[in-house]
DNA sequence: TCAAAACCCATTGACGCCCATATTTTCCCA
DNA sequence: TGGGAAAATATGGGCGTCAATGGGTTTTGA
């Protein structure tokens, strides 16, 4: 299972290619990826990462709900028809296709925000704004739901 | 389990390295650990250090959840989007990431303070400041809550 | 035929790896 | 029990490698 940790921010260049931190490209090559899926957050101007994998299943319980759920028929429908396999080339890169870098408002920088599990890309001040006011409210709701305790059997 | 006892203080090398205390690498070593997992605290100017396993953890049980909860949310993105992974190099040091030592106020010293199944890196005066008004509130409070039993399942 | 994108190569600066030295601890034996 | 040898730890620095970036060239596809 991947680990996507930390917020590295990394340079677009004139022809749109962003290199993928290396600590990524890692935790991705664990299972031989060797491309990404992007879409744009519905929830903030950011690009959600996933990997292949992690889109098919996706796709699977999609197909599961969506013929009786309007909310999940309108989920899979923002999430697919919306989807890019963004492909690495030599050297790490990917190509951030334009659609995705004005939904994120993204330039000429792009902070590639690890989540755990999956990680997003962000205009660097849109992300530091995000993020201040994310930590405010974590200081004022307290820590309790973090330290719940997971089930200490059989860890990977 | 790892458990880590003590205060150590180590140097601060010219190029940001840190020895780890060689009982914590010890505490370590028991499960093949080959780097932490290091992120700012949210209460305090201090580092939190965790291991890998404690991380996919946090991971898991942020996955189910943050999907649903923007509590979780706001977790995932204080915890993993300030997270690093630090890699002991072949004398059982790490490289201390300029934004967790300005965290911190470490400079020079840094102080490894252990408290059980974790640790902690503090700047040896702060730290020393921290523990005065920690043991006065012990001293008011008495240590009943301390000796608590903790509710949790299973531990080894 | 032209534009976009995939591919290839060069540069630079940071970090990992290695070796050298200093300091502390452990352990053995007188 | 004290001294001293040997090992383990902590610290400092040199150097090679790799990640990030920039630019050029070839291929693809409209």
């Amino acid at each position: 299972m991947p680990l996507f940790l930390n917020t590295h921010i990394n340079k677009v260049d004139r022809k749109g290619r962003v290199s993928v931190p290396a600590s990524f490209r890692a935790a991705l090559a664990a299972q031989s990826a060797v491309a990404i899926v992007a879409f744009p957050s519905f929830r903030a101007p950011a690009i959600e990462v996933v990997d292949r994998q992690r889109m098919e299943q996706f796709s699977d319980s999609a197909d599961q709900y969506a013929q009786f759920s309007d909310t999940h028929d309108d989920l899979s429908l923002a999430i697919f028809s919306n989807a890019e396999e963004l492909a690495f080339d030599g050297e790490g890169r990917v190509m951030l296709p334009q659609s995705l870098a004005d939904h994120a408002h993204i330039t000429t920088l792009a902070a590639f925000v690890g989540l755990g599990r999956t990680f997003q890309i962000w205009s660097p001040e849109t992300f530091e704004r995000h993020k201040q006011s994310a930590s405010a409210r974590v200081r004022e709701q307290g820590l309790s739901l973090m330290l719940r305790r997971n089930t200490e059997g059989g860890g990977s």
